[in-house]
DNA sequence: ACCTTCGTAAACCGATCGGTTTTCTTTTCG
DNA sequence: CGAAAAGAAAACCGATCGGTTTACGAAGGT
C-alpha cells in the first residue's frame, strides 16, 4: 500500500522552499518558489500566512527527516559511543555529495541574522535536539562532563558541516580521529 | 604624528560596507551603504566597480585587523601552544560582546552560496591563512600531525564562532579545554 | 578671480521583491 | 449532469533592488 503518490500544493511547496532555500539562499523568490513547485502564488498565500511562514513550515516538516538520516535508530544494540560516532560518519557520507551545503538550520539563522525570525526559532529548536541526543548518550555513556561532552560534539558538528559546506575541507581523515579524541577524554568508552 | 583623522569617500565606504554587511547581511542595499558612509552613489560606482566589488575589497581591508585581533605578535616569547590558545582565548572575548555574530568570513561564504563571487576567494584565502598560522605553530610545536591539528583548529574556530554567532552556545569553560584536549592528543607540550 | 575637479543630492532606469486580485480552467461531488 | 469549490496563469500593486545620469554646490590650484 503506497502512499499518495501525487503530493498536494502544500507538500510541492514545503519540498520546494527546502530544496531552494538550502541551494540558492533565503533570499529566493516567491515567484521561483511557486514555479518549482507548480503551484500558483495565489494558492501559496491561501495555505501559508507569508513567505517567512513557508519557510518556518519547511524547515518545520525537514526535521524529521534531519534526525532520521542522522540519528541511530532508537534502541539498536550499539553503545553510546557507537552511536555518537553514527553521526558524525553520516555527516562525512552527506559532505562527499557535491550538492552538500552544510546544515541547513546553521545555514538559515546565519542568513537571517534574525533570532526572532519564525525559521530561524525551528532551525534553534533543531540544533537543540542535536545537542540534548548527545547529552543523553553521554550520560548513558558515563562521560566524565556529559553536558560539556556535548557542548562539544556539537561544535565539531557545526564546524566541520560549515567547513564542508563552503568547501574550506573535505572532512576525510578529521572528524573520526578528533570525536574519538574528545570522547576519550571524556572517559567514555 | 597621527594619521589623517578624516577618512577619504573610499575609507568610509569600506567602513560602511564590512560594518552594515556584517550586521545586516550581504543582502543590504546600495543605498543603505551610502547613506550609512555619507556618500552619493555616483562616487561608490567611480570608486568601484560595483556592489561585489565593493564588498570583497572591505573584506580584504578587514583582513588585517582580523589578523592583528586574533593572531599573537609575530616573535613573542610564547611557545606554540600558548600562541594558538591566543587566538581562542580572543574568539571567547570577542564572542561576549553583545554585538558578535561570528565570523564575517564564513558568513559572507554561507549567504553567497557561491565560491567564485570574488568576495568569496577573499573570505577564502583569510580561513586558509588561519588555517596556514595553525599549521605552522603545530609544526614549530613538534605536533605528531600538524596538518591534522591545523584542520582541527580550523574546526573548532568555525564551530565555536558560529554558534556564538547564532546564540546556540556562549562558549564559557567550553573552547579552552577542547583545544587543549587536541593539542594533548598531538602531542604538543 | 577663474576654471576644473570632486562630490552630493536626487531623479531616473528596468528588473525584481513580497503580496493581492482577477480571470479562466480543472476538478470534485451531490 | 450541473453547481460549487479549487487551483493555475497572469496582471497588477507599491516598494526596493543594483546601477546610471543629470544638475548643482564646494573645494582646489593657477
Amino acid at each position: 500500500m503506497a502512499t499518495e503518490v501525487k503530493q498536494s500544493p502544500r507538500e510541492r511547496l514545503l519540498e520546494a522552499a527546502a530544496t531552494l532555500t538550502y541551494r540558492d539562499g533565503v533570499g529566493i523568490g516567491v515567484e521561483a518558489l511557486c514555479k518549482a513547485a507548480g503551484v500558483s502564488k495565489r494558492s501559496l498565500y491561501q495555505l501559508f500566512e507569508s513567505k517567512d511562514d513557508l519557510l518556518a513550515a519547511s524547515l518545520e516538516q525537514r526535521a524529521s527527516a534531519f534526525v532520521v538520516t542522522l540519528l541511530p535508530a532508537a534502541n539498536d544494540g550499539r553503545s553510546p559511543r557507537e552511536r555518537i560516532l553514527h553521526v558524525f560518519e553520516q555527516v562525512e557520507l552527506q559532505a562527499g555529495a557535491p550538492e552538500f551545503r552544510g546544515c541547513q538550520y546553521l545555514a538559515v539563522q546565519i542568513e537571517l541574522k534574525d533570532q526572532s525570525h519564525p525559521a530561524s526559532q525551528v532551525a534553534h529548536r533543531v540544533k537543540g535536539n542535536l545537542t540534548a541526543f548527545f547529552r543523553s548518550e553521554a550520560e548513558q555513556g558515563g562521560a566524565s562532563d556529559p553536558d560539556l561532552l556535548a557542548r562539544q560534539l556539537s561544535l565539531v558538528f557545526d564546524g566541520a558541516s560549515a567547513r564542508a559546506g563552503i568547501g574550506a575541507d573535505n572532512l576525510t581523515g578529521l572528524i573520526a580521529p578528533t570525536v574519538a579524541t574528545l570522547l576519550d577524554a571524556a572517559d567514555m568508552p
